[in-house]
DNA sequence: TAAATTTTTAGTATTATACTAAAAATATAT
DNA sequence: ATATATTTTTAGTATAATACTAAAAATTTA
């Protein structure tokens, strides 16, 4: 599975929607601070690799994209950890986690939240294993 | 400093030479198995870009280019170590190293070196600091 | 100097990124 | 119900990165 930044990034957004009811492309435009035709060619996109469903711009990810979603949150978090414990402050652990955690194989993230002691939560306090 | 992947991978071929003679277009093409106009628009952006000087197919790395160089090479040699310390083979280490060495902050890589213990060598035993 | 190799130009193609303008569709408010 | 507003979609444009072939130009080697 192999993600861009942009369509990770958008993955994201859509991932982390908490609302039961579907994401607007336009809600997906004002969050990504890109203009709607642009997210048109994202979701397109995310929609050929079987991540989301979309209908007339309402947005539901799929189970494959559920796993995707969840894979780099895990990451995401495992890494926050990491940078975390070695002196990065929770901002700029964010930040680097966020360049790299769509990039990584699984098994090694597997491996490193064992290293690092498999730690509850990441530094913002959320939970790494849900 | 932003370089793509392919950048990155011609900029290692580059300064990984040690010949004392600049490293010719066709050995860059042979090396990455791309061809030579392929590498000569590469050569350019490098160029641009201030990592490499470059005469009618001869390849000079400047000093910018060597510190780039050699801040991945310490980058990639720091994460192996991290990532051989968890538990992957060598092979894999690398692999994986190779996908995210030119993408992290400087002041995280030097965090993580302290961090692994300041090792001497990486798992194929060349040198971390040079 | 002839032959071989290498560099460079020219042209083509794809993917990803991102925009504006405007048409079409849908939703909201009166 | 209809006018207004919002949203989605199409069409068109543009740039950067990637990568190729074919062939011309330049350089190197034999």
């Amino acid at each position: 599975m192999y993600l861009t930044k942009r369509e990770r990034d958008c993955l994201m957004v859509i991932g982390d929607n908490k609302n039961d009811f579907p994401i607007r492309l336009s809600d997906i435009s004002k969050k990504m601070k890109l203009s709607a035709p642009t997210v048109y060619n994202l979701l397109k996109r995310l929609k050929d690799k079987g991540l989301i469903n979309e209908n007339r711009g309402l947005v539901i990810i799929t189970s494959f994209g559920k796993e995707i979603h969840s894979n780099i949150i895990f990451a995401h978090r495992c890494l926050e950890c990491l940078f975390n414990e070695i002196g990065l402050d929770k901002k700029f652990s964010c930040n680097e986690a966020s360049k790299i955690d769509y990039l990584l194989n699984n098994e090694l993230i597997i491996k490193l939240y064992n290293h690092i002691g498999r730690p509850k939560t990441c530094p913002h306090g959320k939970p790494l294993v849900v």
